[in-house]
DNA sequence: AATGAATGAGGGTTCATTCAT
DNA sequence: CATGAATGAACCCTCATTCAT
């Protein structure tokens, strides 16, 4: 790629490896959004990359290991989103509150491959600790940041609602209306399930957030 | 855990067709429980249906066909579950709202086999239209009987949501918390979720439900 | 069936009894030549003859000896045909030869059916010495009884085959004559099979076989 | 018997593409001769191949495609042979008939495991229209060269059969001497069946064919 | 005598993994 | 680093056989 005559190997080998990774992992989401979990296989992967049979066991070692990375792949991926929306949204917690909903339903977090391979792991993760651990940390780590908003949001109202339930609220709601987009694209997409968490939002606090969505 | 299910009363063949696929069934889903959805064979099946091999094909003919009816199978008695629901509760728009809420979190339904189930399926679903076509029918009713409720409570009164969003909403917080009672039942409980289903209700249409729940 | 009040119960349970394997021995047949010897399974054959699956362990024992006996049932019914057919034909060799020729393409022998079941059971005898076994004697007794008549038809002639192999090249001719009638049904006949069986005696004692087949 | 017919010279990956399929359909020649066709297994076969199991499915999809390209081998083989027989013999109709003949009861052909092929797929014939499919185009065509060679013979003369009628009745006769060949080794050997045939031709075609075959 | 639900060994096939190239 | 032929364990399914009815 880089035009220069002596490219430095080691620099270049490393960068390649984690290239092929990443490679993988994305033919890893692809395949499991067209043929499920459970009919993903080392084949399917392997075909849907371009590549070979035994490249995978190479990088990963195991199918178990690339699936692991796969969804740690999409975890990370959300919680660098959200930490950014978080960093470069206005200060006032509905701000940073609304800012988190709008992650959730961005063209980069909401895709359906991705959707796909959320709800492939936690059909699975029930049975599969290791599923769980994967996503426990970033999940309890994004509950509190929610719970310490809507907890700031609250100060000095009557609520009926604690910080902590209003916060389970929002995420649950998140993860039924990826389903909704995940299965029923026809009659759902992001901006509509936008506003409908933006208006459970709204019914908690009243006023504290905008009327209407800008559109997208 | 407990034996089994359905304890064969004599040692042979004495079980209706009717009641070994119930029995099946019932260890079609104590499997996906416990070993998830990839990891159900017809050997854990029949090992937890304490039962032999061929019997699940003399019953059901395939695998699929097993898996489907199980499916089925909790699609039906979640549709009998809320359907019933709806009769015995009182006459007003929210008293039945607030029935079929209560459903959601009732022993009956929201079991963690259950549960794991409804997930295993889902994640699924996306590449697999019969699974799809099982549980369309009986979600797109349900979603029209949420929306005529809220329907009815809107009338008159200046709302930001429309009644068929309020109703998406609804649904798919259950989903996000039916998930949560799956992954932490540590952190969650079948009451919590109860509430906070019913503070999102309470959000939107104020003064309509009860302050607070009146226990388990 | 019978009228009588009070029919002897002994003699009827017999009957009923052979009547019975008559039964599954004639559905083994057509099971045979409609499904081929390796897709024959008890459910076919049982299914053929009306009645249910566990009825031939409990008239024959096993499959194995169903199958046996099948075989058994049309190599006597062959060695039947020929022997009446030797016993009510004229008294000369050649009269005799061609008497037991024409069996080999009467009605009752030659029957799509039962030659399916001589060459599924060839198919299989290299490997099965019980079904060589329970060919071999009919088969040699027939040999021998071809052999007699082609050694007296040889009498005083100068013939550059011997008695035996004009016997054997008739029974091999017999052979390869019903695999025709078996799988290509549109391109020969029986009354054609005849001519060309005659055709090769004709050839070996020129004058001792009438000149056309009267027609069938 | 021995070891194998085609042992690894080294110890794994060496094989050609082609080379391992035939040696898969040589060893499925042998377990059919060995066992019957319906108790060759792929286990029997990949031992018989001195390989694993997986092998045939890699190679050949499926049992029932491995079958069929092993009936289809012996049909290739077959003809070939015969083309053979016919360019390299001499110019005369009868000259190529009795080459033709000879070729039936020739080393390469007349294998006893290829006989039990030959009757093994004859006696499933009548059910597998697949099977019939491979072996008819080869059959005709053979046929019809058999019946213009007698065509040429019977020119001028007053003889009796059709010219393909004597074709089919040497085609049945080469069949019934396998069948003799492969179920009663210890009385009849190739170069007794040759003479059976021929002498089925010399009684046709008086004078034709030579007297005595020059042995084997 | 007859049924057919139940069993379980064994079949064909898939697929994660290994390894010579 | 990459390939893909080969392996073999484990899967789903069939089917001969058993046995309570």
């Amino acid at each position: 790629m880089s035009p220069s005559a002596n490219p430095p190997r080691t620099k270049r080998r490393t960068a390649s490896k984690e290239q092929r990774q990443a490679q993988l992992i994305k033919a890893t989401m692809r395949s499991i959004a067209k043929h499920g979990l459970s009919e993903t296989t080392m084949a399917t992967v392997a075909g849907e990359a371009g590549l070979s049979q035994g490249i995978i066991n190479l990088h990963f070692q195991s199918k178990e290991r690339l699936l692991e990375e796969t969804l740690r792949f999409i975890v990370d991926e959300y919680r660098s989103a959200w930490r950014n929306a978080l960093d470069s949204s206005g200060e006032g917690a509905a701000d940073k509150l609304e800012s988190l909903v709008r992650v959730d339903f961005d063209k980069r977090i909401c895709q359906r491959n991705k959707l796909a391979v959320w709800f492939a792991f936690w059909g699975e993760s029930r049975s599969r600790l290791t599923y769980r651990r994967i996503c426990s940390e970033q999940s309890l780590e994004y509950k509190q940041v929610l719970t310490d908003l809507c907890q700031e949001l609250i100060k000095g109202g009557g609520y009926s609602m604690t910080a902590d339930h209003i916060a389970t609220g929002l995420v649950s709601m998140t993860v039924g209306l990826w389903l909704d987009l995940l299965l029923s694209p026809a009659e759902m997409n992001p901006a509509q399930a936008l506003n409908i968490s933006l208006g459970y939002l709204r019914g908690i606090f009243p006023g504290a957030f905008s009327k209407q969505d800008q559109g997208e």
